[in-house]
DNA sequence: ATTTCATATGAAATATAATTCATACTATGA
DNA sequence: TCATAGTATGAATTATATTTCATATGAAAT
């Protein structure tokens, strides 16, 4: 695919598009957590959340402390909060009923 | 797919993170316009257009009037305008070197 | 009423992303 | 230093989204 300047603009979004994604991301609004506990709250394989968390971090929408062993996922609130807020809105005002 | 909660919160990035559907939003910040000059100013396909307007429709992005044969659309500057703030500062933060 | 312009639509083809699977890495404790 | 817990990685598979193509629709002009 041709690199335009509207590059990162999809790649931000496309992130944030992801079912699995949303989910890891819900999960951490209540607190970090390390990669085992994120795969068993959430029942998924854990190279399935390796590789999203990898993105979600590459795409600044997590952070990451290491502790011994474990990575310790933190949620970017300071993007994810605002975010949701205009989201919210969004559909509540435009698209109430159905999307796509 | 199962439908959970956060499905909306799919759909309304998805939407997004495509660069077709970003070269239309990037055209229309300039201002209204019906789809053939749209499909004239991108060079893409008619139907491709269309097929991207409906989606961005119909998930509140842009919205449409109708002239005679034409239809007209404009975009959801009140959506639009803060997303591309916020997205700015973010990348601009946390992730400007690469992302994905 | 027929043609033409402007646009939409559905299905098929293609491209891209998500998931799985097997395996590798790395820090720590025995 | 060996084993193991915790996590990451790459390639293959599968699922999903985008694009194209052919055609339909609908309103206006002739």
């Amino acid at each position: 695919m041709k690199r335009t300047i509207r590059e990162p603009y999809k790649i931000f979004f496309e992130t944030l598009g992801n079912k699995t994604r949303w989910d890891i991301i819900h999960l951490l609004q209540k607190g970090k957590l390390n990669v085992t506990a994120i795969v068993k709250t959430l029942g998924y394989e854990q190279s399935l959340i390796s590789h999203h968390l990898g993105r979600l971090e590459r795409c600044g929408f997590v952070g990451v402390e290491i502790n011994k062993k474990e990575r310790i996922y933190t949620l970017n609130k300071k993007t994810i909060k605002p975010l949701l807020k205009l989201m919210d809105k969004h559909i509540n005002r435009y698209c109430k009923n159905l999307c796509r």
